[in-house]
DNA sequence: ATCAAACATCGATGGTTGTCAATATCGAGT
DNA sequence: ACTCGATATTGACAACCATCGATGTTTGAT
């Protein structure tokens, strides 16, 4: 049985755009809305969230076609997106791909958005 | 001189949807998702960061107008939607519309996508 | 070598969206 | 009342996108 690990680019990462800072320039705005349009579909948020929940934060195509109630077609095209954008690792073990959460990424994100509010502090 | 403030509706709030911890519910993954799209362009995330630049983090739309190179209406109508999600807030002041950032409403956003990894701590 | 299962890719299609010009609204000053 | 300046709304259009069925590709097993 073989196993191989495909490591996406992630080069045009989004690490150091303030947000909230300085004025974002329109190549750092471009990538980061590339970024968050990852995120801004229904469907591939539960699948973000079904992998994460899973056993060892990993699942394959098979085990998300059901839950979201989609073609296999739409599913795989979703998936593709996201490793895309970072927030999913593809790993092929026999015929099946099995998708993997990459928390980092999501962080990643997070921390570009904090605008440091002091709520109820 | 009269001043208006506005207060929109936050009340479809993704506060506590923890994404990374339980697969989400279709209701909130379609929320999450709404939010999320209104962050997913490269001009809106622009105005944001102009906002978040400004004098007391607030601008008008005509001070937004020429450093994004769009027209009047497509400005306005960006606001609407980063208001309708939140993350500005419109308050009239004469004949201008005054948005300011709402960064309780970002850092809110930010933890939802927290997944807790310990990149290189 | 062949077959079946899992997944990816392709082409098409209906719905969504960013943009603008034109128009409407609203407030301040004359 | 009238005008002007700032902003919002409307209608239209092109580009994009989520989805599917059909087909291609790869892998393990017979």
């Amino acid at each position: 049985m073989v196993t191989t690990l495909e490591v996406t680019d992630v080069s045009a990462g989004v690490c150091c755009a303030p947000l909230v800072h300085e004025p974002l320039s329109t190549v750092d705005a471009e990538r980061l809305a590339h970024t968050m349009k990852a995120l801004a579909d229904p469907t591939r948020l539960r699948l973000l969230s079904i992998v994460a929940a899973s056993e060892g934060q990993e699942a394959c195509v098979c085990d998300l076609t059901e839950p979201v109630a989609l073609s296999q077609p739409t599913v795989s095209h979703h998936l593709k997106i996201l490793t895309e954008a970072g927030f999913l690792s593809r790993s092929k073990r026999g015929t099946w791909a099995y998708y993997a959460l990459v928390p980092e990424r999501l962080d990643e994100v997070a921390r570009t958005l904090l605008a440091g509010s002091h709520t109820g502090v």
